[in-house]
DNA sequence: AATTGCATCAACCGCAGCCTC
DNA sequence: TGAGGCTGCGGTTGATGCAAT
């Protein structure tokens, strides 16, 4: 579900990530953390723009990221949350440790915006579906007045399976989701003893010219020999880090 | 079995705001 | 104080999976 890799006319690459491409990924970062998403891949040896790899770090690799099966009570966070900031995506994040922006964002216009929608032109909210989740979203979409409402209808029985399906709250997702791919738990593991914005020195860089989030990585030899520029990490640099 | 339409979500794009010089 | 660099945010896109026909 995700686009087809492909290069554009400067040589970078977009769409989809490979598995090799997130080692490399989580592995710089693990060790050198990212002061700077723009010279990252530079020297991370991927022939992506900065803003594709934090994209891909903060949404999708980074640790104690939850993905899927929203709880009952984040579905209400959310919506209560959203119905005080808005679509400030980042601001609600911030309430719902191992969420991201991005995947809250996502949620919002599949499942609770849909939900509140329905029932804002509906208010019998589908008697059929009965059950308390049910009825209990039904009175919160009736007083939904949010700042960014936008007149959400909603599919209630989507939102009442989703809640019924989990048993807790704490029904993390990361060994069940069947989107939480198997590299990802490998990738977790690697990573026990760091925090995520840990960061490393950088060696002084040159000066790299221009057009920031979409400059060119790094050379071909580079990415093809699996080595990164000695002067990113001085004469004294350890182990090499990568994976591969 | 084939086709169509919808839902999902990873990833891209553009812009605003912050920071440094 | 203004300009340029950098980061993060929010909106949007598009590929894929799946259900309906």
């Amino acid at each position: 579900m995700v686009r087809a890799p492909y290069f554009d006319k400067s040589g970078i690459k977009k769409g989809a990530w490979s598995d090799e491409e997130d080692q490399r990924l989580i592995a710089y970062i693990q060790r050198y953390g990212h002061p700077n998403w723009r010279q990252l891949p530079k020297f991370a040896g991927l022939r992506r723009c900065g803003k594709s790899c934090r994209l891909r770090w903060m949404n999708y690799l980074r640790p104690n990221l939850k993905r899927g099966n929203y709880t009952q009570k984040e579905e209400q966070l959310i919506t209560d949350l959203h119905k005080k900031h808005g679509n400030k995506w980042s601001l609600i994040a911030e309430s719902l440790p191992g969420r991201t922006d991005n995947e809250i964002k996502n949620y919002w216009h599949s499942h609770i915006k849909k939900f509140l929608k329905r029932n804002s032109n509906d208010t019998t909210c589908d008697d059929d579906d009965d059950g308390d989740e049910l009825k209990s979203k039904a009175i919160e979409c009736k007083e939904f007045e949010g700042p960014a409402s936008e007149s959400a209808t909603a599919d209630s029985h989507h939102i009442l399976e989703s809640s019924l399906s989990m048993s807790s709250e704490t029904s993390y997702i990361e060994e069940n989701s069947p989107s939480f791919s198997s590299r990802h738990k490998e990738s977790t593991l690697i990573n026990l003893s760091r925090e995520e914005d840990s960061v490393a020195s950088w060696e002084t860089l040159d000066g790299f010219s221009s057009n920031f989030w979409t400059e060119p990585f790094i050379s071909e030899n580079a990415f093809a020999g699996g080595y990164f520029p000695i002067s990113c990490y001085g004469t004294e640099r350890e182990e090499p880090f990568f994976l591969w």
